[in-house]
DNA sequence: TTACCTGTAATCGAATATATTACATGTAAT
DNA sequence: ATTACATGTAATATATTCGATTACAGGTAA
């Protein structure tokens, strides 16, 4: 299976907050909408992206806010605040193979040296890119997207 | 979730091959023994490595050989063989985003761009490992711990 | 023909993801 | 203080997926 959809709802999400800076009008209801899916879960993806610092909320007051600049955000950083893949769980492992045999008592070491490589990269590669870069991508494809039905 | 155990159940199929050189023996049941699953769960990974030409298999007769030796098959290779992520595919996306908003209608493009290249990093990073480095660590790693044991 | 293997479809149960309901709690304005 | 409305969160429902397993068809060699 795929990771986690909450992790482009929480990209999502902060985009949005970033491009509609009206505070008071971001409410889970209004997110939700522009996501396409219940308020209930962007109030929970909410709550991740405030434990990590990302955002500001308030219970009982309605909006919400980034509480970093764009620049700072990367989306390693969405990525584990939303906790969409644990450490060295990236690849799923069979358990338990055979300890009598010279393979099944030795795989398991190289298997995690080889996954964790893999996920490391390709979470690196998810460190180099800011919301900066995913707002601009949005800017310009919407002009792009104007020009074309004039 | 993570990505299927199936891969690491085919890496530990073909080390398996590698080390179990006596082709009669390595039996499906055999096999399964060693990975601690069920045959027929061997049966079916063995016939998507037969597909992607990494195995020789034949049914009804007992045993499977490697078609490629060990530095010619990278881990990537075998990641492909077993189908365990779908091109473009490792991150999953929230669906169907609101066209009325400019992030709704535009983060799909940026987001799919980001995920792929953070898919494809992944990946790279298994096609720079080749099956030998596994089974040297697989014989290395014994290696030590006989001398640990006395 | 027998014994034993591989190939594969079908099914089961456990685990997980997302959506949703329901409600507790917090805040600000009147 | 009360009202209106927001967030916080537990609980549940439904759909999907994974691995294990059963059952059986088909192939091969002795």
């Amino acid at each position: 299976m795929s990771i986690s959809s909450r992790f482009s709802v929480a990209i999502h999400i902060l985009c949005l907050l970033a491009v509609s800076k009206d505070k008071a009008t971001n409410t889970s209801e209004y997110i939700a909408a522009s996501v396409n899916t219940n308020p209930v879960v962007i109030r929970k993806v909410m709550s991740m992206l405030k434990s990590a610092g990302l955002v500001h909320v308030r219970a009982g007051v309605a909006g919400a806010e980034l509480a970093k600049e764009l620049p700072n955000i990367t989306l390693l950083d969405v990525y584990k605040a939303v906790n969409v893949v644990a450490e060295n769980d990236l690849f799923n492992s069979h358990e338990h193979p055979n300890p009598e045999c010279i393979v099944g008592r030795n795989i398991q070491q190289s298997l995690t040296k080889q996954f964790s490589a893999a996920q490391n990269a390709m979470e690196q590669s998810l460190a180099g890119v800011t919301l900066a870069e995913v707002v601009e991508d949005i800017l310009e494809s919407d002009k792009m997207r104007s020009l074309e039905n004039g």
